[in-house]
DNA sequence: GGCTCCCGCCACAGC
DNA sequence: GCTGTGGCGGGAGCC
């Protein structure tokens, strides 16, 4: 649910419907315990004697009334015995019972089936207590020299019960890492002792993703769709609801399915397996607070990624009925147990996590190659976080064919005409990142900058071997300093698949991962909470606009962020990776394709946020010291055209103006996305706006964020789509408004990095000689060898004396979150300023966000179709979570 | 009448 | 073609 039940919100505790469930409460902590299930199937006239000894009665099933009324049977007697008895022994008096009867009236065999069918209640079915009985099997924590192998045969065959459902029951703990497949039929026990890895992994991947505020926003909408409803009739109403679940942020990831039903459905198969809901399912507790939730809300987000408008409610029916199966198995591990959440409307279907609490954090390493990747599991063969995004965010695009949404076709097809114009100009081998329109604007920047730094370098290049460090980028520009810690934060980017806010999926091990470019680590920063918090001022500086980083909610930031493919096709790309490649007539390509968009540039130019997200893609395959020279590169570039473009963007920034907080003359360029530069002022609240302004998207983003990462290929097209979102309205994207820009020009705004991780790896430091070298190296100053700095962390790590640092200074963040601090700063003015992390982690955090979104005006424009204003200022419900269960 | 969720059809994948 | 998996949704049980 939006995980967060308002304060008004209600646990209403009921009697759980299954003695299983019932059970479980008493006999948590013993899983090897045989479920002591309540009475069930007890006649009415006997359960009252049985309640006190029994304890809470379930429902009388329709088997057991029907006896109630005819004569006392031996039949029914037993049936009365059987249902007082735990569900082992029921079963097993049950079947005697049946045999007895069958042999003692063996003229009446339908009548011993009509019994069994009667004695058998529903519930003694359940999923639930199926899997209830299955866990009693085997102990919570198994003996690993023993042989731990279950056979699906077997367990089937002792259960008395199809394997089908057996089937079902491993998956749910497949996806939990409970037990891994071995061979067919064959599936290896491992109890609990994974559990917690795999729950704190699940977390994490969860708060990256921002689950919680996609919860939450879903409700709110929810909530304003209620609310619309009732000026609605019939039809239009569903209509309504369906167009505006498509078009709202969880249309972010409507957008992206289907328009092709083939093609998802051949690919999505998998993705849309119990095991890939499971974790999603699960996911979704701990990331919310309180822990509550609601079925629909699950629902939608499971949904979101790839319905389609006329499947919504077939689809909506089949999430629900998938996700009381998985709720049955989660339950009879005690995990989650069912609720009530009554809102304004009425009641809803919920569920409460009644599991750890105390997660382990999960460490990169872990996430890596741990938990999830030993089972020998189909999610677990990547890194378990890899599956965990893949798998929650089945994004599209990874998908089979990641059918696309209709509106996003024609951003596609915008796109690619974009790229064929910045194409036209040869390409280097280079994997071109940016991919927004913002590239167009980049690349002018870019080849200017280029030619700048060009000259900067040849007359310091010589200084600057000697001395790799800050220098360098002095000499460059006032700036540059910024630059130097970029790669850091960077690295944090990078780790994390862009999602909206940060919302990519952390899977990577931090020494995998490649560190971002200044750029990605920027947008990324902001909202990431593992981002590097840290990056802080150098972030501030060259992201500018909180709101680019947000811009990874929209689907498109997703996939930007991800594979260098996904770059490719993108003109943002080609500015990336044009300071990449180095080679010198990048520069005179970027130059002249500069020149050529230069003309657009006021018009079309794309939102500080799609920038960012472009820049983040190169990291994974880059070396780390690409990726610092490329950020150092780039900000260097950033400042020239900065200065250059500062009239031509006169006008638009005349908009953004407004928004921002109080500038200093000098910071007050034009341009927005040049903020980087600026030292940030006083830290506004409204710096904080672009965040939750870009939660909506991130909806989307999930869609597609995961993919990018991890398959490059799709990337590409994600990244076209995500182009075109910026340029369009319809995607989701929204015109450049001067909300949208006002946040990048704050550069604290990203400092807080909400991931709840630490960054792993991520070091905040000045200009690193990898930098300066990369730079040079792209200049053609100096040979290609790589920097210094072999690893990525060394660079990061690097004390940078800042030389660069402007004067007016730049603003260094401490960031509270456990990411690294800047050590680096050494000497510099630095200003310290502790920023909470808002955006984050915690739900509350995520309702922060998502209020500002709301109550931002330019939050959901275009989302937002009808009443946006109103839908806005959401007020949260109070909700009554009442557990099923006493 | 709505909520739950069992049941088994049938598609898909691997052999 | 067979077997193993498992997605899917009809529809019955339950409230």
């Amino acid at each position: 649910m939006s995980s967060t039940l308002s304060e008004g919100q209600k646990l209403i505790s009921k009697p759980l419907r299954s003695p299983f469930k019932e059970r479980s409460a008493k006999d948590k902590g013993h899983v090897f315990v045989e479920p002591q299930t309540p009475l069930k199937n007890t006649s009415k006239a006997s359960e009252a004697a049985l309640l006190e000894n029994m304890g809470p009665l379930t429902t009388p099933t329709k088997g057991l009334e029907a006896p109630s009324s005819e004569p006392w049977t031996p039949t029914s007697n037993l049936k009365m015995l059987i249902s007082a008895a735990s569900p082992e022994i029921r079963n097993r008096e049950k079947e005697r019972a049946i045999n007895s009867s069958e042999s003692e009236n063996s003229q009446e065999p339908e009548q011993g089936e009509e019994v069994e069918k009667l004695q058998i209640s529903r519930k003694d079915k359940s999923l639930g207590l199926l899997c209830y009985k299955f866990l009693a099997r085997y102990p919570n924590y198994p003996n690993p020299a023993v042989n731990n192998d279950i056979s699906l045969d077997d367990v089937a065959g002792e259960l008395k019960v199809e394997r089908r459902r057996i089937y079902d029951i491993m998956n749910v703990l497949e996806s939990l890492n409970m037990v891994s497949r071995l061979a067919k039929n064959r599936y290896t026990w491992h109890g609990r002792v994974k559990l917690a890895q795999t729950l704190a992994m699940l977390k994490r991947a969860g708060k990256e993703n921002c689950y919680g505020q996609l919860m939450q926003q879903i409700r709110q909408r929810s909530l304003e769709r209620e609310d619309r409803e009732f000026d609605l009739d019939g039809e239009e109403k569903e209509n309504e609801e369906m167009s505006s679940f498509e078009t709202d942020g969880d249309s972010g990831q409507a957008e992206l399915s289907g328009a092709d039903p083939k093609a998802a459905s051949a690919n999505s198969r998998k993705d849309k397996s119990l095991r890939v809901m499971s974790q999603k399912f699960v996911m979704l507790f701990l990331v919310s607070s309180p822990p509550v939730v609601s079925l629909e809300i699950a629902a939608k987000i499971l949904i979101g990624e790839d319905h389609v408008v006329d499947q919504d409610k077939n689809k909506f029916k089949t999430k629900i009925r998938r996700l009381y199966d998985i709720a049955n198995v989660l339950s009879s591990l005690e995990l989650i147990k069912k609720v009530h959440v009554t809102e304004d409307r009425g009641r809803k279907p919920a569920f409460k996590w009644t599991g750890p609490d105390d997660l382990p954090s999960p460490k990169s390493e872990d996430l890596g190659t741990s938990t999830l990747s030993s089972a020998s599991q189909p999610l677990e063969s990547r890194s378990s976080v890899e599956n965990c995004a893949k798998n929650l965010f089945s994004s599209p695009e990874t998908k089979r064919g990641f059918t696309r949404h209709n509106s996003l076709v024609k951003l596609v097809k915008s796109i690619q005409d974009d790229r064929r114009k910045i194409n036209s100009a040869p390409s280097s081998p280079v994997k071109m990142t940016g991919d927004s329109a913002n590239g167009n604007f980049y690349t002018n920047k870019m080849a200017h900058l280029a030619a700048i730094c060009k000259k900067h370098l040849d007359e310091q290049s010589t200084v600057h071997r000697i001395q790799p460090n800050n220098e360098v980028s002095l000499a460059l520009s006032g700036r540059t300093s910024q630059v130097s810690e970029l790669p850091d934060s960077t690295s944090a980017s990078n780790h994390q698949s862009h999602g909206p806010s940060g919302m990519q999926i952390p899977v990577l091990p931090a020494a995998l991962r490649p560190q971002p470019t200044s750029l990605a680590v920027r947008s990324m920063t902001f909202e990431s909470p593992g981002s590097a918090n840290t990056k802080t001022s150098s972030s501030n500086q060259t992201n500018q606009p909180s709101s680019d980083s947000k811009e990874p909610t929209s689907p498109s930031t997703l996939k930007r962020g991800c594979g260098e493919k996904s770059l490719a096709g993108s003109p943002s790309k080609l500015q990336r990776t044009e300071p990449k490649s180095v080679s010198p007539k990048l520069c005179e390509i970027l130059q002249a394709r500069l020149k050529a968009r230069r003309g657009d540039f006021a018009s079309t130019r794309p939102s500080p946020r799609a920038l960012h997200l472009e820049f983040s893609k190169p990291s994974e395959n880059q070396p780390p010291s690409l990726i610092t020279g490329t950020a150092s590169l780039e900000q260097s570039l950033e400042t020239f055209l900065e200065k250059e473009e500062k009239v031509q963007t006169s006008d638009n920034e005349v908009r953004l103006k407004p928004v921002r907080p109080p500038q200093s003359p000098a910071q007050k360029p034009s341009v927005p996305f040049q903020d980087v530069v600026r030292p940030s002022g006083p830290i506004h609240t409204e710096t904080l706006i672009p965040a939750g302004y870009l939660i909506p998207i991130s909806q989307q983003s999930f869609v597609n964020f995961i993919d990018p990462q991890y398959s490059t290929g799709e990337s590409s097209k994600a990244s076209t789509q995500t182009y075109n979102i910026y340029h369009t309205p319809t995607a989701g994207s929204r015109p450049p408004l001067p909300q949208e820009i006002t946040p990048t020009r704050l550069p604290l705004n990203r400092i807080p990095c909400i991931s709840p991780f630490p960054s792993q790896g991520r070091h905040i430091h000045g200009p690193s000689p990898a930098i300066l070298n990369f730079t040079l190296q792209n200049l053609g100053l100096i040979p290609g060898s790589t920097t210094p700095n072999s690893t990525p962390e060394q660079a990061s790590t690097l004390p940078s004396p800042h030389s660069g640092l402007p004067p007016q200074g730049m603003i260094f963040v401490k960031p509270i979150s456990p990411a690294r601090t800047l050590h680096s700063i050494h000497g510099q003015h630095v200003t310290l300023i502790s920023i909470p992390q808002p955006l984050v982690d915690t739900p509350k955090g995520g309702q922060h966000l998502q209020q500002s979104f709301f109550h931002t005006p330019v939050s959901f424009p275009t989302v937002t179709s009808s009443a946006a204003p109103r839908n806005i200022y959401i007020p949260q419900r109070k909700l009554d979570v009442s557990p099923e269960d006493s």
